[in-house]
This record gives C-alpha cells, structure tokens and sequence, in this order.
DNA sequence: CTCGTGACTCCCG
DNA sequence: TCGGGAGCCACGA
C-alpha cells in the first residue's frame, strides 16, 4: 500500500467525533491536495477493512455527496446521532462543525514528511 | 501496458 | 445561483 492511501486512512482515522471534513481536506492532509476523488474510493473500498468513520467526511460543500437511498440517510443518521447539524435541512455549517487539524506545537497531525 | 471509473474540486460563463 | 467541463490519480480488469 502506497503511503498516501495510509495516510489517507490516518487522517480520516484522526477526525474526532461530532466533527467533519471533505474529501479534499482529507487527501491535502494526506499529502496529494488532488487526490480527492482517491479519498473517496478508498471510503468506499477500505472503511470496513480499517473501521474508518467514513461518514464524517462530506464535500467540499458540506453536504452527503451519496445520492438518496445509496447510503445518503445512513450517512446522515450517524452524523446527527455525533451532534452534527444539517442547517437548510441539507448542509453542514463548516463554521461550527469542520475539523481542522491546525498545526500545533505539540498537537499537530501525524503527517508523514515530505 | 492501456483503459475506464469515480461518495471530488476548481474555474468560468 | 447553477451547470458544464477539465484536471487529477490510484486501482482493478
């Protein structure tokens, strides 16, 4: 497994509870700012493999990029049930609810280096 | 090796 | 606002 497909499943691993974050912000932190639709494949081929909490991550909108019936309700359940509110009835307000690994001293983000 | 395929994003008109 | 188009890239067939 290549480095950025690990990092990609530590990143999303490291997404508190109750919080968010896109498929790009994902793959950036990952080390491939362009790597978003990857992100979104390995959601789909590596959750259960890794236990990844797959449905906090949205795009860049802050809405379920799943159609209705493909997932979307089930996405959207597990996220309320962590407190995640979906303002307009279909968005999440980033302003509140996205995670944001800011760099820290001490707290920062296992990213690999460059 | 090439090709199709996305749970994406960004940029324009 | 909204939709279309192009960029991007790992992975399986």
């Amino acid at each position: 497994m290549q480095r950025f497909t690990q990092n990609v499943v530590a990143v999303i691993q490291a997404i508190p509870k109750g919080k968010v974050t896109s498929y790009g912000r994902v793959a950036a932190l990952a080390g491939n700012p362009r790597g978003a639709r990857q992100v979104s494949r390995y959601l789909h081929s590596l959750s259960e493999k890794y236990d990844l909490p797959w449905h906090r991550v949205v795009n860049a909108a802050g809405k379920i990029s799943l159609p209705k019936g493909r997932g979307y309700e089930q996405q959207r359940a597990l996220l309320e049930d962590e407190g995640v509110v979906f303002s307009g009835s279909r968005s999440i307000d980033f302003s509140v609810f996205l995670w944001e690994p800011v760099s820290h001293p001490d707290g920062q983000l296992m990213v690999p280096q460059p």
